[in-house]
DNA sequence: TCAATCGTCAACCATATGGTTGAATATGGA
DNA sequence: TCCATATTCAACCATATGGTTGACGATTGA
């Protein structure tokens, strides 16, 4: 079974993905002005943009024809997390490490006082 | 061409070399030593720690016979400069991720019912 | 000296990956 | 309605990846 860091780190060692990521910071795209800048087919933008969605970096919003792409840091943490600690989180849940997550960007206040 | 990103993030996409780079937390190892837990070949993990070399995670060294593997955590330092770029990632909670993993690191059951 | 140990190499295999092209499926707008 | 636009699908291709096995070279130690 590929875990979610597996996908993640995959989907980060490709190039094209991680410009796209680095396109997406500025704001969402559609997919046809993601694929303009790169020198090949729409279809292969596609796949990368599958990849990216599967790994939980970015999600897809379709509005009539036009199908958004929007960055989701969150995804990018949970590697920072690992690599920044590998060591001592050897046996994560990480089905409690996303609610974590999930919950400290949802209410930062909240979080930090633990209500 | 390949970047040095690339091999980086390539390279930790694999579950077996992440454990690897676990193991080597602890202490440096021999090249049979980091095998002996896997169920897999000596062939493997051999191409698994060249992999990991070439990427700048670890250093062989050879020491009469025997290989000696070193965890090398500062070619992981690029890769979290790279994802740190992304300016809308917010500063992680470090004190309630400090919670969570205290949590985390009681055995399972603990951790369940959270006492 | 000579067998045992350490690790890699070479050949091979199955599957994954990243790309292509052309057809198909919405949806929007005139 | 009908064409253009947006995106995916399907089939295909070349190469990469992760594993195997068996042979091999280097080194140790009895």
């Amino acid at each position: 079974m590929e875990t979610a860091l597996d996908q993640v780190f995959s989907a980060l060692a490709d190039p094209t993905r991680r410009r796209i990521l680095g396109m997406l910071l500025e704001d969402d795209m559609a997919v046809t002005d993601v694929a303009e800048p790169f020198e090949m087919s729409l279809a292969a933008i596609s796949k990368h943009l599958t990849i990216l969605t599967r790994a939980g970096l970015i999600t897809q919003e379709k509005r009539g024809r036009v199908k958004w792409c929007k960055l989701e840091p969150l995804a990018m943490r949970e590697a920072v997390v690992w690599i920044e600690s590998f060591g001592e989180l050897e046996p994560l849940n990480y089905d409690a490490f996303e609610q974590f997550l999930q919950n400290e960007l949802k209410t930062p206040a909240e979080a930090e006082d633990g209500s």
